[in-house]
DNA sequence: TCAGACTGTAACCGAGATGAATACACTATT
DNA sequence: AATAGTGTATTCATCTCGGTTACAGTCTGA
């Protein structure tokens, strides 16, 4: 996985903040450090998956398509999620091998397992959630 | 992660297939279908951990150092885990906008507790029950 | 209606990771 | 000594990633 997982809470946690203000990718970028077109790129993905939207023009941004309280960090990496597998398997073992053929399909249920078990965590957690422990951090 | 962890799994199944016998890396990067040179790369990573030992000269080659039983996936993947993160956070946020400064810290609890149940869970699975897994497939 | 403030998206770059391949010194067995 | 192995360094092509520039499209307000 990359950082586009830790950006994406980023700006969403950001927008919660805004409190329905749209935000300009060029104020985003500022508070994630870095440039407003990677933060554009992103916000085109959490769009697809209905997470944000954008107002257009001037005094346009981006905005919480949904509740900070309904979005969950599962939402957020199942929308950044362009490669499906944590933890790839290997493409092609020999065929002719006894354990070759059936590590793929044996080792796959197990990954999958695994995998469902980080993911039912992050379901846990809400982009308000996140708000209310930068709030009382402070 | 990279395949290394899938390739990792499949030679310590083979080995433990082979009963005590040496396997050469000619013989396993036959199974994986990959070259032996990557083969010995990965091996000298498990042997680092403990997971392996080798058998220098002819008639020689690759061993687990542990029973099968013993040996977990969270085993296996902590010793072919290079970069220790699975979700990375993004680098360096703005320390002067509030949810900059915080959101690091925040996530990084969440995310961790995320990773944490993915080992528990890798940490159920042995290679001996791999080994199962794949006879019972016959 | 036109200027300006925005978004959306494509394109390109440099850096780093990855797997494949080659090479070669070293070690044990026969 | 010859041979069959390991261990490790190096090189290479490819891919991904984040950073950046560019530009067309959209909305607002003077």
């Amino acid at each position: 996985m990359n950082t586009r997982f830790a950006v994406a809470v980023h700006i969403l946690t950001l927008l919660h903040s805004q409190q329905g203000e749209p935000a300009t990718s060029e104020y985003i970028a500022s508070s994630v450090n870095t440039n407003p077109s990677l933060i554009r790129r992103l916000l085109s993905k959490l769009a697809k998956a209905g997470l944000t939207r954008s107002q257009m023009g001037m005094g346009g941004g981006a905005l919480l398509a949904r509740s900070a309280e309904s979005i969950t960090l599962v939402d957020v990496y199942r929308a950044m999620d362009d490669s499906p597998d944590l933890l790839p398997l290997h493409p092609s073992p020999n065929p002719r091998c006894p354990v070759g053929r059936r590590i793929r399909d044996v080792l796959e249920t197990r990954v999958a397992a695994a995998e469902r078990a980080m993911t039912s965590e992050l379901a846990l957690v809400t982009i308000a959630d996140l708000t209310d422990d930068i709030s009382t951090l402070l």
